[in-house]
RNA sequence: GGCUGGGUGGCAGAGUGGUCAUGCAGCGGCCUGCAAAGCCGUGGACGUCGGUUCGAUUCCGGCCUCAGCCUCCA
């Protein structure tokens, strides 16, 4: 039975779908005005792993993953840079889609977008007014009237009353209590605007995802998931708006990812230590960056360094060593790996102990290769197929442990800071020499050849009936 | 100040009321011409003070300490 945290409660729970084999689950996606970063490739690849979990336990999950493409970053970011706003959001959801794919990150069914969906959001507001949920106030703003709304602040813990007191904003004249949050900003000249029966605006940040989210998922759905800082006052937001909106309660669980650090600091523009996905691979396979953020369970903080990152590739070398030179079948599972991988995942995504599952694998691939290759090839199978779950090892281990995908990526779009392309063909002349002195026991000769490449980053292994194969260092 | 969640071996990172995480690094051995990879074995840990218990790193309480949120933020 799968348990899941959940944020509503701060407890696990057994998940049970609304409806029974459909699992419906929307997460807070970009704002598309600069690249995406590390944290955002947490929020794609944990989610990610939740879905292929869910598909691979037989659900049929509906994925919607929202952008937004209008918002006051984006218009400041293409004053800024004299540019067009669609041609600047354009850009960056194509960068986004390129991230996502090279990170493994399977599509979401439905990626709305604010823009696209400002007639669901007109309404939800007008239900809003109607309702007097909302109200608009002398500026021409809507607001949303938070104390019209009883349980708030049920999903963060925060009490209203505190709130209010603890209230570090300047309080806006317009709002009736500070604790109100806007749903239509009146137009200011020279921003992009939409008509409305209130006047001409664009539609504040936390109506677009009640509006994109029930409208996608229907009014009551399983599962809403995002960054820990969006629990408040995003998430909290959105329960106020659609429950009032629709009657219904909206969400029955709400999963929160921990926030990535970078050398145990907060990752932030202002202490310069902000990277970007592009960024870290141009320096690391994208499966690398991927397995770094598995290793962790996605409710812990994820401190980000090379020394992790290194950390990461040479546990991934390891794992695909160990399926290299077999051919995967897809036999009856071997062992109890597959129920245990299955039993940690359950608990609450439990993924770095899934991983460990997947080590004990690997060894035992690495102990019976020798005598039982049927053996092996079954349990490289099962590797693959549990790894799969993760979104991990579905490369051909040749060609992770040669580098080629990633120079293959980082050869194109990226600016590569790694060491030259290497040559295969010279490698392979440069075995065929060494074995050639190996065997004429000239090991002064054959030695040299393998500093000579390992000088390149290339390292040398003797496997077990006389092949030597190659990987990267 | 309020609300969350943490403090685990050299590093990373799970977990558990009383035998094992796992990966990297270390040590010994096997394999190898020597290495590398791999296999076998091995040392090393649970912030602090109390309490519950036959027994606590694991449960409870105090304390110290760290991070996040309370303002746009994945």
């Amino acid at each position: 039975m799968l348990q899941i945290h959940n944020s509503l409660t701060s407890c696990k729970e057994p998940f049970r779908p609304i409806v029974p084999g459909e699992v419906r689950l929307y997460v807070c996606g970009m704002t598309v005005y600069d690249y995406c970063h590390i944290g955002h490739a947490r929020v794609m690849v944990v989610f990610d792993v939740v879905v292929r979990y869910l598909r691979s336990q037989g659900f049929a999950v509906t994925y919607v993953r929202n952008i937004t493409d209008i918002d006051d970053k984006i218009i400041r970011r293409a004053a800024e840079n004299g540019e067009d706003i669609s041609a600047l959001t354009a850009r960056f959801i194509a960068a986004m889609q390129q991230d996502a794919l090279s990170l493994g990150v399977l599509p979401p069914d439905r990626e709305p977008r604010a823009t696209d969906s400002i007639s669901i959001i007109l309404a939800m507001i007008e239900q809003l007014l109607t309702s007097g949920y909302a109200y608009q106030a002398n500026n021409g703003d809507i607001y949303y009237d938070v104390s019209r709304f009883v349980p708030y602040g049920r999903l963060s813990g925060k009490h209203p009353e505190e709130l209010r007191a603890g209230a570090r904003v300047e309080v806006m004249e317009a709002k009736d209590d500070p604790l109100d949050f806007v749903l239509w900003k009146a137009a200011k000249p020279g921003e992009p605007a939409w008509d409305s029966p209130w006047g001409a605006g664009r539609p504040g940040w936390h109506i677009e995802c009640s509006a994109m989210s029930t409208a996608t998922l229907g009014n009551h759905f399983d599962i809403h998931g995002g960054g820990a800082d969006l629990q408040f006052p995003h998430h909290e937001n959105e329960i106020a708006q659609s429950e009032a909106a629709t009657g219904e309660p909206f969400v029955n669980f709400w999963m929160h990812n921990g926030f990535v650090r970078v050398d145990d600091e907060k990752m932030s523009k202002s202490l310069g230590n902000f990277f970007t996905v592009r960024e870290v691979l141009t320096h690391y396979p994208p499966e690398v960056l991927r397995f770094f953020i598995v290793a962790s369970h996605y409710r812990s903080p994820l401190n980000y360094s090379n020394q992790n990152l290194d950390a990461a590739r040479a546990a991934l070398i390891r794992l695909y060593t160990a399926l290299r030179g077999l051919t995967p079948s897809d036999g009856p599972g071997a062992g109890d790996f597959a129920a245990r991988f299955h039993a940690t995942m359950e608990d609450d995504f439990n993924t770095p102990e899934a991983l460990a599952v997947c080590f004990e694998l690997a060894r035992e691939i690495n102990r019976v290769r020798a005598e039982d290759r049927e053996y092996a090839a079954r349990l490289a199978g099962e590797l693959r197929r549990l790894g799969g779950i993760l979104g991990l090892l579905q490369d051909d281990p040749d060609a992770f442990l040669h580098g080629e995908k990633w120079e293959a990526r980082s050869g194109e779009k990226l600016e590569v800071s790694l060491e030259a392309a290497i040559d295969v063909a010279a490698i392979d002349a440069a075995i065929a020499a060494r074995q050639a002195a190996r065997k004429a026991k000239d090991f002064a000769a054959s030695d040299r050849i393998r500093d000579e490449l390992k000088s390149q980053g290339v390292v040398l292994e003797d496997r077990p009936g006389g092949v030597t194969t190659w990987r990267r260092e």
